[in-house]
RNA sequence: GGGGGUGUAGCUCAGUUGGUUAGAGCGCCGGCCUGUCACGCCGGAGGCCGCGGGUUCGAGUCCCGUCACUCCCGCCA
């Protein structure tokens, strides 16, 4: 009976020796002797050498095969002389001698190579992303992709949760990020939207008792891409409990993630479980952002009043008209030469700051233009607020509250990069807990939501009624790794009464909130349960686990900043008929000349 | 929508102050080579220097415009 294969390009060791075999696959490498030919045959499991010599009839057959044809061949495996074992090839022991070969499918030269480490430009390899994903690289991110889903899965199910299919045809989101339509045929001049996320229907799910929700879902959101942001589209892990606090949201997903990271993370380490519960306004202080990369050791510090009414004008100027002056630590960094700071303050420059103002304590003293103007006693105030001693230097942003605290963040990641404070075989998680259930538009001055209006405010109706709308916080909250937002949850809330005074506080009357979402308001009033759930990236956890920077590395067929793909030619035009049938009429601008 | 970077051989790139015939590595084609594993050696083909305009005796190089790709900002419940 005809077979392709006895054996994988991956399979084959010392033990096999003196057998017969077939193997089928790509012709990786030749390493052409004149007499002797080498042929590397590799297929999704592995590469084993080949090897032929002249005495062969085949011989100048098999020599003018050409790269990255399928070829079967058919021989004895041997026992490598010793001397020539491959120690960096699983079946670098053996060789299959060829005693029969077929082409099963030659090969044009290439338009990028597939046997080299070097990456072609983005378009070529998104034009023959066919062969861009035989590179052993993208193989194997691709291949762990599907390991930390199928991984995901398993946990997830283990851990007592049912996995649901939502619809992706459905309706527009009310708010949020712009929607990708499908036209109706049926209903002339209406159209479906793709799901940005299956939100509102995993709710509907808890409201409907199923208790544990999760789905590896597809959600579509037509915004502008990022490197580590897909246009279009991108999966997560979508979760939901019914009667569960925050604490048991935390609970259930820390070991999903945790041990997730655990299986693929190779010779990383991950920092421990429970992950640090953050919360947004010490983040936002602490960090300098919502997003805090706890691998940098520094921590930034609050020096306003070490500068309020100093002889340093300029920030005692912004200090007085409402602003903050926020510290950030630099170990060991005073002895650096001049160069170190100048080259910070032009980056610094380059951000959009006036500059980066710094004092370097050392030989007892205190350097830089700024500590010129402060007195002994400021200069202490501000080394014991940053933690810093002789040798080491501050720097400083100064500004209204949130600049202050964003640039803040952003010398602290630079400066944990510039001084090499960074461990880059880590993984550490944290919660950011205590989001702002509101906050105020700086444009229009308006009291806005800021993150999801459907998120309970902590202290409930009491809260809305008696507190300042601004200092009210929402059980809303972010896993981070590494700096990286993995994901963003909340408890929901699932009282129609707190809907309607937290729409209210927002500027939304009653009749506006029916009328957007009716839907979701009528099933909480028929017996909602509390329940609340998150939805990690699983585009994020493979890029982190596969170390790349590039979503395009871990996606199979992804398209490219223009939201185009290259290879099945979308987005394309359709034939007049098929617009006539969805009764859409097209109304182009002026072609470009 | 805005800002930055890039665009030279099939691929990855170099190309000096504007100067004579635009180079390298890989790939491809041909020759030599029986133990390589990024095999080695010799030779060859292959270029609208993204496109259009300008400056100049002369433009891959300078200027203007334009297109493509990419990174960032805006945007992203």
């Amino acid at each position: 009976m005809h077979r392709y294969r006895t054996h994988t390009c991956g399979a084959l060791r010392a033990g096999d020796a003196g057998a017969e075999a077939r193997l089928s696959g790509w012709v990786h490498r030749k390493r052409d002797h004149g007499n002797l030919l080498f042929i590397d045959l590799r297929d999704h499991y592995g590469l084993t050498q080949c090897v032929i010599d002249v005495s062969s009839p085949l011989f100048a057959e098999l020599e003018a095969v050409r790269s990255e044809s399928v070829v079967s061949v058919t021989g004895k495996v041997v026992r490598r002389p010793p001397e020539t074992v491959n120690p960096r090839l699983a079946t670098g022991e053996v060789e299959l001698q060829v005693g029969a070969f077929e082409l099963l499918s030659a090969a044009d030269p290439l338009p990028l190579q597939v046997n080299g480490e070097e990456d072609a430009g983005e378009d070529i390899r998104l034009r023959y992303r066919f062969l861009d994903l035989r590179r052993d690289r993208i193989h194997r991110n691709i291949t762990l992709r599907a390991s930390v889903v199928a991984s995901i899965r398993r946990r997830m199910t283990d851990a007592g949760f049912t996995e649901f299919q939502t619809p992706i045809l459905t309706s527009s989101s009310p708010e949020g990020a712009r929607d990708f339509l499908v036209p109706s045929r049926l209903h002339p001049g209406k159209f479906y939207a793709l799901p940005q996320a299956p939100q509102q229907f995993k709710q509907l799910l808890m409201i409907a008792g199923f208790d544990r929700y999760f789905q590896i879902a597809p959600c579509f959101r037509d915004e502008d891409s990022r490197a580590d942001r897909s246009p279009g589209e991108f999966y997560q892990l979508d979760f939901e409990m019914s009667f569960v606090t925050q604490e048991d949201v935390f609970a259930a997903i820390e070991p999903v993630l945790h041990g997730v990271f655990a299986e693929f993370a190779g010779d990383r380490v991950l920092g421990a479980l429970p992950f640090p519960r953050i919360p947004f306004d010490q983040a936002m202080l602490v960090y300098g952002t919502d997003k805090p990369d706890l691998r940098n050791p520094l921590r930034i510090a609050d020096v306003t009043e070490a500068f309020r009414g100093s002889g340093f004008g300029i920030f005692a100027r912004q200090v007085e008209a409402g602003g903050v002056v926020r510290a950030i630590p630099a170990p060991g960094a005073a002895s650096r030469p001049r160069s170190f700071f100048d080259k910070l303050n032009d980056w610094a420059r380059g951000q959009g700051a006036p500059g980066l103002g710094y004092i370097a304590f050392a030989d007892g003293g205190a350097k830089g233009p700024i500590a010129k103007n402060l007195d002994p006693d400021r200069l202490a105030a501000i080394a014991r607020a940053a933690g810093v001693g002789d040798g080491d230097a501050v720097f400083f942003a100064c500004d209204k509250k949130a600049a202050a605290e964003k640039f803040a963040g952003v010398v602290r990641a630079r400066l944990g990069d510039e001084l090499g404070l960074i461990d880059r075989r880590r993984f550490e998680f944290c919660w950011v807990v205590d989001f702002p259930m509101f906050e105020r538009d700086a444009d229009s001055g308006r009291i806005e939501f800021s993150h999801n209006p459907f998120s309970m405010p902590q202290g409930g109706l009491k809260a809305l009624e008696t507190q300042d709308p601004l200092s009210i916080k929402a059980f809303q909250y972010d896993i981070v790794c590494n700096g990286v937002e993995l994901s963003s949850g909340a408890i929901r809330n699932h009282l129609p009464e707190i809907m309607y005074k937290a729409f209210a506080i927002a500027g939304y009357g009653a009749a506006e909130v029916e009328a957007r979402f009716g839907g979701m308001l009528s099933a909480l009033k028929f017996g909602a349960p509390p329940h609340g759930g998150s939805a990690p990236g699983i585009d994020r956890i493979v890029m982190l686990l596969a170390d790349e920077p590039n979503i395009r590395e871990i996606v199979a067929f992804p398209m490219n900043q223009q939201a185009m793909d290259l290879m099945m030619q979308a987005p394309a035009e359709v034939p007049p008929a098929r617009l006539k049938e969805l009764h859409i009429r097209l109304d182009l601008p002026p072609a470009k000349k």
